[in-house]
DNA sequence: CCATCCTGTTACATTTTGTTACCAAATTTC
DNA sequence: GAAATTTGGTAACAAAATGTAACAGGATGG
């Protein structure tokens, strides 16, 4: 699409902006910064910002609420800035809608392995049918209702999806990219910890595959790492025209 | 996901490399060591190393200079040695990227504290897949496809891979031209130390080959250089013609 | 209660990977 | 150069990991 990526950092420590500009300067992004609401609104509205990098604790509107906010008015991707300890369900899933977090105090290169894995997954990922509002997330042509527990495909088909099923896609769609053992997704959907031979989060998995993949024997929504656990990854469109 | 994490130590003290060595090794971690830049440079292509620890002091191009530059290449985190008294903001803040950082004369229990809570941070965010750039890789007329664990020839043959074959074949071809000791491979393969009358390698090479090469008998591709290891060679042609 | 739906458990088929054993080729010894 | 020793190739077997059908207990809503 366009040259470098333009990046906008929200954070009312100075010293966060200014490291961090240079930081991301350095490695070929182009940098904005802002110190509230306020500023964000302000560059967004004057330059084309490829992703928002936002502290959850600001002065005046918190991220949090900007984050909810900026989700139903535009398709720019956020990452999170937060502090230690806090609900990282929450805030990554499908609550606050951000794309991924990152937890202070922070390594920057991670966070700027973030930053392109996020920027690859929303290059990846043609707007597809308008973004809505509130409870639905929007994966590889899919829309997950939170609300109706249910999945819609862009031509209409309707999937109704079990409570634990959307659950566990929940966690997934929350944490792509990233390989989930089966002890930790059984803790983020049930909340309890694995027996010796729990088999559950397999069972579960193939009863989504057979739900959400084309071809449950040829997973491409949800692979399985050997010996790993499971990698969601809401790949390039199916049906959608020759993007890129 | 591996067992014990590898630890390469650059220094160019070698009463410090030996004793860092040893005792890092007798707490149950693999241990490469460096003397500079340039042999850190060969460690880090031979092994699957997990975390570094630097010193700041190095002949040649110093630990700065080297930890911003693994910085922009990878992920692998990394602990600064330091003299007393240095710019410590510099060195484990934005500027340099380090992870963490510990001033000499250093106390060995307090750099293993260190490195466990290097590592768990680290573990506890891994990010996506690794290989992250291009799903395929061409080699002597093969692609070789990640997602789909198989091999093309040119000629529309499709061969399935395992994953560890896939795996294998990967570390491979991102060696091409360099012996690779058993040892290494089942490092960059599996992570694991080999055990005193470890075959497996043998066996997957076995197994790699005869699906890869014409003639396993009379292997091309992966030659086995011996007592030595195995080496890859994506010579020329060999059947497909037109691919590239 | 009864009919359903949901979810964990179990059992079994498959696939993949590691180990062992045995043979052959290469190398070394004497 | 022949025998002894090492090293590598692989078949065969064993162990581990995964997918999934089938079953059973619970929960839900009449």
């Amino acid at each position: 699409m366009n040259a470098s990526p333009h990046i906008l950092v929200v954070d009312d420590d100075l010293e966060i902006r200014n490291l961090l500009g240079k930081f991301l300067d350095r490695h070929g992004h182009r940098v904005t910064t802002a110190a509230d609401g306020v500023e964000m609104r302000r560059a967004l509205e004057d330059w084309s910002i490829d992703l928002i990098v936002l502290d959850l604790m600001l002065p005046g509107e918190d991220g949090l609420s900007l984050c909810r906010r900026l989700r139903s008015e535009s398709d720019i991707p956020v990452i999170m800035l937060t502090a230690m300890g806090e609900d990282i369900d929450r805030i990554v899933g499908l609550e606050m809608g951000a794309d991924d977090y990152i937890a202070k105090p922070f390594n920057p290169r991670e966070l700027l392995a973030r930053i392109k894995s996020v920027l690859r997954r929303a290059r990846a990922m043609p707007d597809a049918p308008a973004p809505e509002d509130g409870d639905i997330t929007h994966f590889a042509g899919w829309r997950l209702d939170r609300d109706k527990r249910e999945l819609q495909s862009a031509d209409g088909v309707m999937v109704p999806l079990s409570g634990g099923e959307y659950d566990l896609l929940a966690v997934f769609v929350s944490h792509p990219g990233r390989v989930l053992s089966r002890d930790q997704l059984l803790d983020m959907t049930r909340g309890r910890e694995a027996q010796p031979f729990d088999r559950s989060i397999d069972v579960q998995v193939s009863r989504l595959r057979r739900k959400i993949e084309d071809d449950p024997k040829e997973p491409v929504l949800i692979k399985t790492v050997r010996s790993g656990g499971y990698l969601f990854t809401p790949g390039v469109e199916t049906k959608a025209k020759g993007d890129k």
